[in-house]
RNA sequence: GGUCACGUGGCCGAGGGGCUAGGCACCGGUCUGCAAAACCGAUUACAGCGGUUCGAAUCCGCUCGUGACCUCCA
């Protein structure tokens, strides 16, 4: 097992702290899921990778590990004309379906599309809906410490009174009186003793059909406080790791925090970590800006705006080749670039098994594995990370040229360390091999076949008809390299 | 308007006072019948203006530009 030597950005004190876990070898970690209202898009990828990154190192470091990652499928609320309505419900009534069979649709394929891109899935997934009694007690218990007050039918968490005792703001380094002064009309706006104050339990409007019954009304609960309830009932009070994207920071987060202090009494979360957003010529891609392009979509190029089909490795490997704080900006020339990359990449893996043995490392691989560590270490560095995967891959690229040396001894510990780094912590994993699985005995003698015919022709200097060979391979997506004593081949997507 | 980030070569992206990632593209070379792949090499940077410093892409200030949050969002 390798030293727990893992640093995390923490926002709460912004700056990069040791990982130490509350109560090891145990670690609790909370990620903000999806709002299972429509289909999952790029943005969706990037904490569920980011988290699965640290997820996956979190074990690899022999912790033992709870990913709580909830399903969002009570809804929020609108910000058009229809305020106060449920999204889920809106939808519902427009393809005429039950709220709840949207809620699974989208569900089923966020899970589908998590699925592909090779995120592991997390330990426990509640659903809000299935936790309503929960946030119901939750709700109670912040009464009953007198942070919230009920009004007409509606509870709300009483942010100033809380402010007087607590930093409310400290997550997000607001200021109480801006946010005061700056809060839109929300629907029950009149309800409230302050604008700052947010909704624990909201009375359903007539039009509502998402509604459970409480003492207070019929009615659903507030947008933050399923977080607070299934966080706690999983985690416990006091938790190591709550992740999110950054768009949560305010007012999700700074919510949370409040709540679940006013009903526990204490802090909950010793970590804060939030990852950025994906943009798309330079604007974050969201469902309320309409430029967001669906996984789906992604994977069969079906889009507008991309060029081809990109493949759900390469997205992966797009987002991990930027740091998890870093906006990054969606091009068609990054992804193909990335694409290239991860080719490169994962040949040069294939390559390692090729390299003849010799007597001496002409590669310092104790420096290369203390690097590739460190790079992880420091608050995840990915993009590190994956630059020193390719120093690797060029000195293995060059021993199959002869140009480096490896001994037997170091070609399985460059092994060992591509097999902990590529697959098992970035997660990534050859799609080329996992396709021609099926038909790859016939695959192969076709293509040793043909090859062989190739090479026949070249000894006959027939070119035109080796050319063709190559070629017409080349077509079918194929690719060809010759080599002193043979050739090689590639499936190339 | 308030708060907070950011501006790096053709593109993407790290780094973060002197050592100056990596990927993709482009150019030259080795190899090849020719290619491809691989390897070697070259070139192109830190928005602008000031300041601190022996030294600034890196720290400070200002200007310009971009974005995020303040309202459901990953």
């Amino acid at each position: 097992m390798e030293t727990n030597n893992l640093h995390i950005y923490n926002t709460l004190s912004r700056k990069k702290q040791k990982f130490e876990p509350i109560k090891p070898p145990f670690v609790g970690m909370y990620v903000c899921g999806p709002t299972v209202y429509g289909d999952s898009h790029l943005g969706h990828a990037r904490p569920a990778i980011t988290f699965d990154l640290l997820f996956r190192y979190l074990k690899y470091l022999d912790y033992q590990v709870r990913y709580v990652r909830n399903i969002t499928d009570v809804g929020h609320l609108e910000n058009d004309a229809d305020e106060g309505e449920d999204k889920i419900a809106k939808k519902a009534r427009l393809e005429q379906l039950e709220p709840m069979e949207i809620a699974q649709q989208y569900t089923n394929s966020y899970h589908h599309n998590m699925q592909q891109l090779n995120v592991l899935e997390p330990s426990i997934e509640p659903h809000a809906s299935g936790h309503i009694l929960e946030q119901i007690a939750m709700t109670e218990k912040i009464l009953e410490a007198g942070f919230a007050y009920e009004s007409n039918g509606s509870v709300y968490f009483d942010v100033a009174k809380y402010s007087k005792t607590n930093d409310y703001g400290k997550l997000s380094g607001r200021v109480l009186e801006d946010s005061i002064a700056n809060t839109r009309q929300l629907d029950g706006q009149n309800e409230k003793h302050n604008n700052a104050d947010f909704a624990l339990w909201k009375k359903a409007m007539p039009e509502h059909i998402m509604r459970w019954h409480s003492q207070w009304s019929e009615g659903f609960p507030g947008w933050h406080i399923e977080c607070s309830a299934m966080s706690t009932k999983y985690l416990g009070e006091e938790f190591d790791i709550h992740g999110g994207g950054l768009d949560l920071m305010f007012p999700h987060h700074e919510c949370e925090i409040a709540q679940t202090k006013a009903a526990n009494g204490k802090d909950s979360v010793k970590y804060w970590m939030h990852n950025n957003m994906i943009t798309i010529d330079g604007q974050k891609m969201s469902k309320s800006l309409s430029n967001f392009i669906t996984l789906d979509q992604m994977f069969t190029g079906s889009h507008k705006l991309l060029d081809k089909a990109y493949s759900p490795q390469v997205v992966r490997f797009f987002i991990l080749q930027a740091h998890y704080r870093s906006p990054l900006d969606f091009s068609n020339k990054a992804l193909s670039a990335a694409e290239k990359g991860l080719e490169r990449l994962m040949i040069g893996v294939k390559t390692l098994s090729k390299i003849k043995p010799s007597e001496t490392n002409s590669f310092d691989i104790e420096s290369f594995r203390k690097k590739c560590f460190e790079a992880i270490d420091d608050d995840l560095n990915t993009p590190v990370l994956i630059a020193h995967l390719f120093d690797g891959i060029r000195a293995i690229n060059s021993a199959n040229d002869g140009k480096e040396s490896f001994t037997t001894a170091g070609i399985s510990e460059m092994r060992n360390l591509f097999d902990t780094f590529i697959f098992e912590l970035l997660g990534l994993k050859n799609e080329n091999e996992t396709n021609s699985k099926l038909d790859d005995n016939s695959e192969n003698n076709l293509m040793e076949l043909l090859l062989n015919m190739r090479i026949e022709a070249k000894q006959n200097k027939n070119f035109a008809l080796s050319d063709k060979i190559r070629d017409e391979l080349v077509k079918l997506g194929y690719q060809i390299k010759d080599k002193k004593d043979g050739f090689e081949w590639e499936k190339s997507n």
